[in-house]
DNA sequence: TGATTTAACTAATATGATTAGTTATTATAC
DNA sequence: GTATAATAACTAATCATATTAGTTAAATCA
């Protein structure tokens, strides 16, 4: 059924992955790509919908690795030192994987179903966890997003160089988690 | 000294901007911005350098329009009410100006000491409210930072779709400040 | 062995950024 | 007033990338 089997589509994720990761996402063009995989770039339009179709395959490639490492960094850990170790995890992949972490939040469409369901993975793995500090529900949702929110905003700041340079940025993260953990767990309090 | 007195830098900006609100910041192409000034585009050259002078240019307009924001948030509060005050402004701005607000953090080099010296204003503005908690030094910027990231995070979440839609988004972003604060003035009392 | 499938190809077009060199308008000098 | 200098805007051309249409050819399967 298929004539020149040289080039899959799992090939294609991974070469533009190393591209995005060693030269930047937007390095990632299908000339670029093309050009590492030894064939045309309307060649690529065989395996994937055009830049915007690569785009989205990166991204659920990314946001899949992205769970794997945030799933295990929680293993066997509960609580605050639960958070603590997938704040970490989350900026450290940010940091080894550049390209990947960009590409996870600049899918052409985030509301794709696809993409949704892909990230909605690591919003449960959260919501887990925050189970054993009594919340669920709305008020659950919300300290997710607050997480979320640190997070993501850190590691962004971190990536564009947005973070002066003269300040351990290891103790910003986790003066900024603890702080945000301190905050949840005197709201808990106050709130029996 | 001038010939042909029509368009000036201001209008080139003016414009971009403009551009960058209603369509997106990716939207902002030489192209489009000569054909809405009805001039072509090499002519755009004589105004900025290229491309990368005008998103310098636009980062630039957009961070002091953002900074001027949120100094009037914070004109007549202190303490908590001026963080939440300015969390608020900053959040309200994102939204009011997406094309804008995505140009403070995409110049071509945030490193760039003119870019950096505009976003220094802001931080420092955060600092000045910090003062009156007997915050100061490198405690004060690791807490500037989470603040930062916290803001900047949530933003850029909400702007690119990336927040679910079932749950309101202002009361995640007061508790999410509120959580931070709470932990802040425990660590704060804690210290003592 | 022959038909079918389809990956990769070539050719062509469109859009955008950019450079080089030209034109022409305006302000200033005389 | 007229000449000159400065420069905004222009045309022409090149390059890179994405994309479409149509072709070629290799591998599978009947």
């Amino acid at each position: 059924m298929s004539p020149r089997t040289g080039i899959d589509l799992q090939m294609v994720i991974q070469t533009a992955a190393e591209i995005a990761d060693q030269e930047g996402f937007e390095a990632v063009t299908l000339s670029a790509l093309a050009y590492k995989l030894n064939i045309k770039s309307p060649s690529l339009y065989n395996h994937v919908k055009g830049l915007p179709g690569l785009r989205k395959q990166l991204a659920l490639y990314s946001i899949g690795e992205f769970y794997n490492t945030l799933s295990e960094a929680a293993i066997g850990r509960s609580n605050d030192e639960a958070i603590i170790a997938i704040g970490t995890a989350y900026i450290h992949f940010a940091r080894k994987h550049p390209g990947l972490y960009e590409a996870t939040f600049r899918a052409p469409d985030l509301m794709d179903p696809e993409v949704r369901t892909a990230g909605d993975r690591i919003i449960h793995l959260i919501l887990k966890i925050l189970q054993a500090y009594g919340l669920e529900g709305s008020a659950a949702l919300h300290i997710v997003r607050g997480f979320r929110s640190m997070f993501h905003g850190f590691a962004s700041l971190e990536q564009k160089g947005g973070l002066g340079m003269n300040l351990n940025r290891d103790e910003s993260l986790n003066i900024m988690i603890s702080t945000f953990l301190a905050g949840l767990h005197s709201r808990l309090n106050s709130a029996k």
